[in-house]
DNA sequence: GCCGTTTTCGGCCCGACTGTTTTCAGTCG
């Protein structure tokens, strides 16, 4: 897999054309490019080994000329020139806040600073201010700019993300003031993590807005206060923007505020294909009369395409899709009748049986999947099979009073390092559900890791595959796998992969889900509450579903109680 | 460096905020 490779030597090229001081264009190309090639699910040597790289949006003679280059040498002499020329130090400058390619190439040029070390040194010896365009403000906006790229501006998860812009907006909302806010961003489109908060609200008059933000207690710094858009930082460092505008303009603000800026980018160039200009203000004609601007989808139907959910703005095919009106019909929260993955106390969830399936009631479900631990992950008090027993007697006697809502016994049964379940065949086939899991050997080699979730995925006893990469933001990224291989198996044994939502897996993730879809997969949103307020997670579940084009009918989690249990058989 | 519902040349998203400037460049999203 050459992807990473060739985005990261493109990138880097942009970057360093930036400090050089190129075409704008040129530079944008080259990003736009790595952007492309990080999202693609197949390997773009095979595109290359076909000759068909200027297929791909964005790549013409001479890209597709240097990603052969760099396939076949892992670089392209293009790059080790620039990178004689310009030190690595200089292109890490450009990550602190405030400086860009002009500043970093002036302090280069006239001090010889190369490092980020040597330029916060310089700061505080007074060496900068007097260099043109540098005074004292600059000096001390980059020493804060160095001190915050220190503390490493980190993403987040979405819980927190959701905690963080919920505060914000509670802050704010009952300002006379205010007639809309609401997040916007990356939050809004469900992203799996997050870096800054995004909030819109629409006010006619922005000013108290503005004051009310850079003074909520929370706030720790403000790093900008304008007439319509200001940003600051919490006291845990998460930098939040908020941007006011009038409420007619709601619409284009919320579009534009949600992004992404790919898709942004796109649909400003179809608008001046169309002789249009679209901005946060609203759609407008060559004499600038605004054709639509209150909702997002007059401005979308003014561009002939249907509504683009938020979750699907990445650029992704979405544009395409909605301008000949074949977007997806996505699935929403309403669709889901059932959580399939869930821990009680008989392992190491907090709630009973009966806690959970209150709260599962509460939520509408027809059904819960109780996957509790199995007998050898002991930290987490796996069952054995007199507790088991226990918990199946548990189950049947409520599911015998309980009107509504089924219990399913279930578990979350270890995958060993060798691909084998940890409970015998008899064991296993007295589960409504059985979930594999890894939890154990994330070092091995790719090609482990994929026999053992193959294997599992043959297992006439295994269902569904919970958490397929492992990863656990933020401390374990994924494992890798092949992708190609589990998908193939898992349709052909009709074995789900979860979408496990719990805000610090979200896995399988976007890209990869929808490659499931598209390779004829099922999927199954799990929230892996280990409490009753987990089974809230579903939210962040159903929003990755949205992001990976899934419908309805690609989940097994919207299926009917018997058109389930019909479905995961074997 | 890419690309074509005006174009194979001449465009390339658009606007807010800051600091340094007397009208704008740089940065950011």
């Amino acid at each position: 897999m050459f992807n990473a490779r060739v985005a990261e030597v493109l990138r880097s090229i942009a970057e360093l054309l930036e400090i050089k001081g190129d075409n704008p264009f040129r530079i944008r190309a080259y990003g736009r490019a790595a952007d492309r090639i990080t999202v693609l699910q197949e390997d773009i040597a095979s595109y290359a080994g076909q000759g068909r790289l200027e297929e791909l949006e964005g790549i013409g003679k001479d890209l597709a000329a240097k990603i052969d280059e760099i396939i076949a040498t892992g670089t392209c002499r293009h790059y080790e020139e620039l990178k004689r020329a310009i030190p690595r130090g200089v292109v890490d400058m450009l990550a602190v806040p405030g400086i860009g390619p002009k500043t970093a190439k002036l302090f280069y040029d006239k001090l010889n600073i190369r490092s980020v070390a040597a330029l916060q040194q310089a700061a505080r010896q007074g060496r900068l201010a007097g260099l043109p365009g540098v005074q004292e403000k600059t000096v001390a906006n980059i020493l804060k700019g160095i001190e915050l790229l220190e503390k490493g501006r980190q993403r987040m998860d979405i819980l927190t993300a959701q905690q963080v812009a919920q505060a914000v907006v509670d802050g704010l909302k009952h300002l006379k003031s205010v007639k809309e806010i609401e997040p916007a961003g990356s939050l809004r489109r469900g992203r799996e993590t997050v870096r800054d908060i995004d909030i819109l609200a629409a006010s006619p008059r922005p000013a108290p807005v503005m004051e009310a933000f850079v003074g909520l207690p929370f706030v720790k710094r403000v790093l900008a206060h304008g007439a319509t858009k200001s940003a600051v930082l919490t006291q845990d460092d998460t930098q939040v923007d908020l941007r006011v505008l009038a409420p007619a303009a709601f619409g284009a603000a919320l579009l534009y505020f949600t992004g992404s800026k790919e898709h942004n980018i796109k649909l400003r160039q179809l608008a001046i294909r169309k002789k249009l200009r679209i901005s946060e203000y609203g759609i407008f004609d060559k004499r600038d009369r605004c054709l639509a601007s209150r909702t997002e989808k007059e401005i979308y139907a003014r561009l002939g395409m249907d509504f683009i959910p938020p979750e699907m703005r990445e650029d992704r095919g979405e544009i395409e899709a909605g301008l000949r009106h074949a977007l997806p019909r996505l699935v929403t929260a309403k669709d889901i009748r059932g959580d399939l993955h869930a821990h009680t106390r008989y392992s190491d969830g907090s709630a009973t049986p009966e806690e959970m399936a209150q709260a599962g009631r509460r939520l509408g479900y027809e059904y819960l999947c109780l996957t509790d631990h199995s007998v050898s992950l002991k930290v987490a008090h796996g069952l054995d099979k007199e507790r088991l027993k226990k918990k199946r007697a548990h189950i049947d006697r409520l599911n015998r009073k309980m009107r509504g809502l089924r219990l399913l016994f279930a578990t979350e049964a270890e995958i060993d390092a060798d691909g084998r379940i940890d409970y015998p065949v008899e064991v296993l086939k007295t589960f409504d559900v059985v979930v594999g899991a890894v939890h154990s050997g994330f070092k091995q080699s790719k090609a482990q890791l994929t026999r053992r979730i193959v294997r599992a995925c043959r297992n006439p006893n295994v269902h569904i595959i919970a958490h397929p990469t492992g990863r656990q933001w933020p401390a374990r990224p994924s494992y890798e796998v092949d992708f190609k291989e589990i998908f193939k198996i898992a349709r052909e044994t009709n074995t789900a992969l979860e979408i496990n939502c719990h805000p610090m897996r979200m896995d399988l993730g976007d890209i990869p889900a929808r490659a499931a879809k598209e390779a004829g997969v099922r999927l199954a949103i799990g929230t892996d509450a280990h409490d009753v307020t987990h089974l809230d997670y579903m939210r962040f579940g159903v929003g990755l579903a949205r992001r990976a084009w899934l419908e309805k009918q690609d989940l097994l989690n919207t299926c009917p109680l018997q058109k389930l249990l019909k479905a995961i058989k074997k």
